[in-house]
DNA sequence: TAGATTGTTAATCGATTAACAATC
DNA sequence: TAGATTGTTAATCGATTAACAATC
């Protein structure tokens, strides 16, 4: 174990992943695996699988390997997924709909407890339990709910002002989906979701395999 | 110049990032930037993006900087910006309705040409000008329309078979919303967009910041 | 010309991989 | 016990940063 060093952010970012095969062992019935077998599976060397988990501890039994529900566990506690939190969704499009309706990320301990736009036509549907408000509620909103989390789904030219306004309120995350980079304090966590950024990469890629091809 | 060596994969992810921010210093009329205002307006350091250019020639010139849209325009083209990109959509549910509806993508040369479900509830409705239709009828639509790039937002659990149809059908692209893993042959890209491993990410640096307070 | 800033090489830093003793 | 596989240190590799000559 290494506390009180940095975790690098790269190392961060796979715990997602680990998270996600591990689930996937774990709903097959596998209960036992090793950074050998889970490497393979995600397309990292074992040394890589075990030095990521030695910046948190040790999760392993020598000779064994890893008990995937119990591994599973550690590292959904490492990320938080046991802290229940409560989102917000700035932005009624159609992006901001899909997430609110998208109830996959509950099962992580993810819920939307409100949705907020400035269209009138859009203001009073309900998008499953959760009624649209006018953005001019959100104050009110935040005082009387807990939020943990504003999800920025709205045009660009408006982004700087909302991240702003829910930083203000004292909400500490935002999932950003515009493709503007915000500006925030140091206890404010940002995450960006560059949809344009990764289609773009995708066209490189399919360049590149085109021209390399003989 | 650096012909001939592979390019590493986080250079290409930074690309998009210049060509975003090179078109804002475009709208915003400037028409020249250094590396150290680029660099810092990104968040990196002005050797970074030295270093980056590069990798694929010069674009520069001693003692004055960068031409903004000059420079825009020849990132724009090692992304491959300047051929247009046709995109069918497979999975029509809100996720995959909303890229649909997503009109940014096209001023970057991404147009949706075609979108499938088997909901029949859905089959037969237009997003934009394009009618959903079921998706035994894609290896009829991909034999009679140019189609570079599928789009999978379908449930984790087709996936992997959408990913084999399109595959067997020649599409070179595969831009997956799914949390699956896709095995692809070599000659097809790959990019993902993993909410839940964002969402994930952000959660863990919300306890980190938390924990670190004092 | 003098000042600024690139293109490019070299130095440093950090992440990945290799190796192996510890031990189940 | 013998075999397997971890935890952990060391070696290697690659990416970032620093430095500076070239030159606009």
């Amino acid at each position: 174990m290494e506390q009180g060093k940095k975790i690098p952010d790269i190392v961060i970012k796979r715990l997602p992943i680990y998270y996600r095969f591990l689930t996937n062992l774990h709903q097959m019935g596998i209960s036992r695996v090793s950074s050998t077998d889970l490497g393979k599976k995600m397309g990292i060397t074992s040394s890589q699988v075990r030095q990521d988990f030695f910046n948190f501890g040790s999760f392993g039994l020598q000779g064994y390997g890893y008990d995937v529900d119990q591994l599973r566990q550690e590292i959904g506690a490492i990320l938080g997924l046991d802290i229940p939190r409560s989102m917000i969704i700035i932005g009624a499009g159609h992006l901001g709909q899909a997430l609110a309706r998208h109830s996959a990320f509950e099962k992580d301990g993810y819920t939307v407890v409100g949705v907020f736009d400035i269209n009138p036509h859009l203001i009073g549907e309900n998008i499953r339990d959760v009624e649209i408000m006018h953005v001019n509620r959100i104050t009110e909103f935040v005082s009387q709910n807990k939020v943990d989390i504003a999800v920025i789904t709205v045009p660009r030219t408006y982004a700087k002002e909302v991240a702003d306004l829910v930083i203000g309120l004292g909400i500490k995350g935002i999932w950003n989906f515009t493709s503007v980079k915000l500006a925030v304090p140091d206890d404010v966590a940002v995450e960006n979701i560059h949809l344009s950024d990764s289609l773009m990469t995708l066209g490189y890629y399919m360049k590149e395999m085109h021209e390399t091809k003989k």
